[in-house]
DNA sequence: TGCGATATGTAATAACATAACAAATCGCGC
DNA sequence: GCGCGATTTGTTATGTTATTACATATCGCA
């Protein structure tokens, strides 16, 4: 279902996407939070909308990983809205995250991707995804 | 406690560290194995030798992947011995998981790290670890 | 209208991981 | 060898994350 909001242009023409309301309700959630979000955080945050079973959001979260609206974080079995910039890259994103204060910060490096199409070319190996994640302090908080 | 062994020289100075019972168990299992195992699936195998609970296994997997002994596969929930190659690297890693056959592919890029190190450094991010899993393919499974 | 594909709702259960506490063992100075 | 702190172990219980199975509803479209 279609949902108003505040973004900027740039979102609308996702947001306008024919998501279905569960998909739109997690998908809004994500996009309200600053740190990634379990299934179960989304759960309990959206059972005033009437969700009641992990599985609604399980399945939520699939088409929109899917679609490439969300990204699951593997190192944190947690999952957040794809920032606005890559949302229609097809290629490899890394993610930084904090462990302090939780943000993630999402990025693309096209040398990082390149290194690894090669070896996988050398290796003969399909690349289907790549999960890139970095833990550790982010700058703020370093300077805390 | 100290262990008898028979394995081969490449690999002994790395086990005759002081492993624990349990952490030898759960590194010998590990290193059998030609595809990742879960905490679960260890417990399994290891209870002919004596252990019962989860815990034991999660101990001992905390203590190798600590040591670089054993690596955790974040988007597997699963565990390998760590290959011989590497095992006093300190620098990133990454795997090459198959979805086919399970085999899991270890290596190192140094240029990937200098790009994690250059973002890294320009955003004033500390990084204290990384996961890189690509999956896909194999090539002896595309082959056949 | 009817039909296949997709999405939803619900309950039950599987799979992965940790908390809390007691007991045993190890390393080591004496 | 004795004692003591640090580490490892054993055990139970519980918490967290994810899926299976099946019934129902809705959507797109001929």
């Amino acid at each position: 279902m279609a949902h108003s909001h505040d973004d900027h242009a740039g979102h609308d023409h996702v947001w306008a996407a024919d998501l279905t309301r569960n998909q739109a309700l997690v998908l809004g959630a994500l996009a309200h939070a600053d740190t990634p979000l379990s299934a179960y955080q989304l759960l309990d945050q959206l059972r005033a909308e009437g969700l009641r079973a992990p599985l609604q959001v399980y399945r939520a979260l699939e088409k929109l990983v899917e679609r490439g609206l969300a990204h699951r974080l593997e190192s944190l079995n947690a999952f957040v809205a794809c920032a606005d910039e890559h949302c229609h890259r097809t290629g490899l994103i890394a993610f930084a995250i904090c462990s302090t204060c939780g943000k993630v910060d999402e990025f693309a490096d096209t040398i990082i991707e390149d290194r690894l199409g090669a070896w996988s070319e050398g290796q003969g190996f399909t690349v289907e995804r790549t999960t890139m994640e970095i833990r550790g302090t982010c700058g703020s908080c370093a300077a805390s």
